[in-house]
DNA sequence: TATTGTTATACTCTATAACTATA
DNA sequence: TATAGTTATAGAGTATAACAATA
């Protein structure tokens, strides 16, 4: 029988990891707004165009279930987004129910100012752990997500 | 020179970490609905609660700047978690401007049911892991909250 | 003058339900 | 009849600004 310590239960980690994740979230955004990133470029909005830059072009109805998210939380992205010219609709020539999106030309590199903004504020946040820890962090949340 | 896999950027240890832990949450929420736990007790309530739990008693500006949360912010927990009677609003005879909140009698019981349901959740959430693995993300956890 | 908490208001992210156009 | 996306609406969490009561 293990100790508390090598063997913590799920409640604490899963508490400490909601708990410390959302102070990180919050250290994480007041210095993103600190720097030139434009406040539109918000986390979850970044997360989007994030799946849309990878995807190249993907539908409406495939971004949500890759986010987990509703339909109609996706026409609310790409309607802020498109209003923003970060993004575009593409009509689906094979099914004219459908949307393409994909990023407009104006995206990359703001989405690029973005990433570097993040790095900064990531290596601040990110501080206290030595490189090798970053290492078996990264590892243990990629297993995660699995 | 280490390998860019123990030595990953922290742009990239970020934004895994806050995609992750944005898929776990949304998991996590969805094991609480379907259990017995009142949907009045979101994540963010339970944490102002747990934090009124700690304090025993506490001020309604001490606890915004404990969670990092606007006045404003603390009024609507307050608002909202007294309708439930979850938590009482008591006058600071010292100062007639202040606030002290403090758990209702019936919250220890309800917040204790909430945990559980929390337990529960967070074993299939962090079913990925081993009892190992997550005592070396329970102190990697910690150290990123100093 | 400064601080505590509130009212008034607004924005983002998320959801459900009802609908339109198409398949 | 089923699917893709939209309109309409709502609710939680957060914020700023203006204000009243008190210090």
């Amino acid at each position: 029988m293990a100790t508390s310590e090598t063997m913590p239960s799920s409640g604490q980690v899963l508490e400490t990891l909601l708990r410390t994740t959302h102070q990180l979230h919050l250290q994480f955004e007041s210095h993103l707004s600190a720097l030139q990133v434009p406040e539109y470029l918000s986390g979850p909005r970044l997360r989007f165009l994030v799946s849309v830059a990878e995807a190249g072009q993907i539908r409406m109805s495939e971004i949500a279930a890759k986010l987990g998210i509703k339909p109609r939380t996706v026409t609310q992205f790409v309607d802020a987004l498109e209003q923003e010219k970060l993004i575009v609709r593409l009509p689906d020539p094979d099914d004219r129910r459908a949307t393409f999106i994909r990023l407009s030309e104006t995206a990359p590199p703001l989405m690029q100012q973005a990433r570097l903004a993040m790095s900064e504020s990531a290596d601040k946040v990110l501080a206290s752990l030595s490189p090798e820890e970053r290492g078996q962090l990264l590892l243990l949340l990629q297993q995660l997500s699995e």
